[in-house]
DNA sequence: ACTCTTATTGACCGGTCGGCCAGTTAATTG
DNA sequence: CAATTAACTGGCCGACCGGTCAATAAGAGT
């Protein structure tokens, strides 16, 4: 099917490339990272990213984009895939995600630099799931599950704060005292997040 | 008192130097901020930082601590300047804390620079502080005003991961749907806050 | 076999980097 | 007022930067 080990595969290439410029821009950031690091991680020369990529900023961007493609695709199926709003269904999103970004370090740290490059040209796709998160909290407040004296998006940034910067923090508050594990940090952050979104007997 | 218009000022030179360092480092990053750009900002010559910091690297450890300590003594004054512990305190605290970041952008980039770098070396300090607000926390707890089956340093954990990735993010989520300003986002996650730590009857 | 395309190399370019240092000049000291 | 100290300058260094390019060679098409 596929040719045994050719001498010359421009995608396996390319795909080499990609993957070295992802673990070290991601570690250290694009000033941090030099082509030739990158050349001497993916066992290419110099020359042949600019052949395949053009500029450094090109393949920083070529990176960047294979894995907000990844983490947009993979949050928008797990979102759609959602059954219809209930109570625990807020409560298994957040488990989900909080999930997905202890798997996904790399994700947290391209998210950070990101944040701190300014780079706003991810906001279109990832307003699109806050959108589709928003929707459901919009259909479980309509429920009467979830109280309806809050907006929807903030909801879902709440939560979104809340997972990210913990494992962004991580380095810190690994030594902090008194702060558990993920497991245990997830468990105390549900019971507040959940009980406070309990609709108020005041309301509606 | 102080001799007028010195032509020469070690002091003065130095504090140049270093807030030019902590606007240059703090808005683009250690690794993408030369030398000579910051002697121009600073208006010496690059060989004068030498003379007064060594290096680049140190001049950066001088100017993150400089904030750092600002920061911390800022945030401890303010955590023991505060009265017993009451339920009102816990929100006061939180707004306090929210209005500190939103009047400080330069510490939120600083810190989520120093999370990436993987810096650790801040961790005694801040978990100091964390200490000190978790000690309020379990006052609160001890007094029946706050539920007690959360660690008081999750509670804690918990509304600075919201309010810092909140201003972290703000590049990304100015641009998301319904997402309203500081506080439209602050009134919504005190409530929930502030709700879901509500002593639980079934509890206690 | 021949051509054509292109993946790939390695040398090279101008420019900038952090750091160094000899020399100059302004304050201080005795 | 001389001597000393320290702030300060400007030029220089070797190393490394991102990017270019001509040469090479492997595969694909004919």
């Amino acid at each position: 099917m596929n040719e045994p080990t050719p001498t010359r595969d421009a995608e396996a290439s390319r795909a080499r490339i990609v993957a070295a410029a992802q673990r070290l821009f991601v570690a250290r950031g694009f000033a941090d990272v030099s082509m030739r690091e990158i050349a001497a991680a993916a066992s290419v020369t110099k020359g042949l990213i600019h052949h395949h990529f053009g500029s450094k900023q090109a393949l920083w961007e070529a990176a960047r984009e294979h894995l907000f493609q990844r983490y947009f695709e993979e949050q928008k199926a797990e979102l759609e895939a959602a059954p219809v709003a209930d109570r625990k269904l807020l409560r298994d999103g957040v488990i989900k995600y909080f999930r997905y970004l202890q798997q996904h370090p790399e994700m947290v740290r391209l998210l950070a630099w990101s944040h701190l490059a300014g780079d706003d040209g991810e906001y279109r796709r990832d307003g699109e799931l806050v959108r589709l998160g928003a929707e459901r909290v919009r259909q479980a407040q309509a429920a009467g599950l979830i109280r309806d004296d809050v907006r929807p998006a903030h909801v879902v940034c709440t939560f979104i704060h809340a997972c990210t910067h913990w494992f962004e923090a991580r380095s810190h508050h690994r030594h902090w005292p008194d702060v558990g594990d993920d497991q245990a940090y997830l468990d105390d952050f549900l019971k507040i997040f959940l009980d406070g979104l309990r609709p108020r007997p005041e309301n509606t």
